[in-house]
DNA sequence: ATTTGCCTAACGAACGTTAGTTTGTAGGAT
DNA sequence: ATCCTACAAACTAACGTTCGTTAGGCAAAT
């Protein structure tokens, strides 16, 4: 990838980012770009590559990511920390590709879609494999794993809706808020 | 609303959180109904109109549920573990509506994006102010509660994406779950 | 007699995309 | 130094399709 076109994709997804894939026009996107909508193609096959450059280019982020917490940490505490600090950072650090990864991997078709949904899961079973280590360990709640899983996912994810790149908390302090909440509910232990 | 209105809105909005409001035509949903495009224009003003129509039913049931839990219940976590069972109940009940009007309010356009968003504020305060609530009370630890509102809602919301009405989880049992996640964290009380 | 619910037909606008062409620029040969 | 080649990146023009929507009519139910 050149950088013309990294430039022009990262462009483009901060045009995608504002109305959603789906609702943005290729005319939209090149009249942001001070463009011809032809001139768009020079770099990509159809409006749907800037899509799945997107999606593929996050969901790839995070496999790594999973990837790497798994091989380096051992402790399940450890290990959910350690994820959604790199969750987080990925998010923040890509916020247009993360937004549109999120809201309008929807949109993708055929094979991409099943591709990216397989990919999906991945990470999903990685979470899932994370509390379940900490059940076997003895120190998480004998809970429904699944449901467990998705509910941090979603409350991971979610920060992408809100977040401010010049507001007052950064990645680590959201990944730390999130972790703490997330181990230790919102609840007072009682003694 | 007459019945038939009614019926086919439910019959719209089934197609619509498919592939989502951008993505669905008008014709995609005549078709659907087995009728053609234009009559589709004997009940409703405009496409967006469905949208409309959509996001503000649900955003009146969620105002409805915030109002009775904030009338009746004294203690906070009385307050927010029925607030989630309402909630849970209002999604699982609508799933159809819960998707889109969960995935699709941005589309929303001039004044009515700018009375849901409103909406929705009002009802995320709801949230805050029984956060706030027990905090008050000495019985929730001294978070940040906006933050705290906002992680509680996104697990919550995040349901629509993987609630089977056949599934094994009713609406009950999703909020109990829920609750107690929320309440107590995934890590074991240290005694 | 009026209303409800659907139809046929069609409008103009916007859609994603393609074909073919021009422009600018960098590198090697003369 | 100048010319030639090659390629990248943009352009103009337009294609066929689909979009949301409207006008007007027709049949059945009230």
């Amino acid at each position: 990838m050149t950088d013309r076109k990294k430039e022009i994709l990262a462009l483009s997804q901060s045009v995608l980012k504002e109305k959603g894939y789906a609702a943005t026009s290729v005319r939209d996107i090149a009249k942001a770009l001070e463009m011809e909508p032809a001139s768009l193609y020079s770099h990509f096959k159809s409006k749907e590559d800037i899509l799945q450059l997107t999606c593929f280019g996050m969901a790839d982020k995070f496999e790594l990511a999973i990837k790497e917490v798994n091989d380096i940490y051992f402790n399940a505490e450890e290990k959910l920390r350690m994820v959604i600090k790199l969750h987080v950072e990925i998010l923040t650090q890509n916020l247009d590709s993360s937004l549109i990864f999120i809201r309008d991997w929807r949109n993708l078709t055929g094979t991409s879609l099943e591709k990216f949904t397989a990919k999906r899961n991945v990470y999903e079973e990685g979470f899932r494999e994370i509390v379940q280590t900490g059940i076997n360990e003895g120190i998480f709640n004998d809970t429904d794993k699944k449901f467990a899983a998705l509910t941090i996912l979603s409350s991971v994810n979610w920060i992408v809706e809100w977040y401010q790149p010049d507001g007052n908390l950064d990645a680590k302090q959201i990944a730390d808020k999130l972790s703490t909440f997330i181990l230790s509910g919102l609840k007072k232990q009682t003694v």
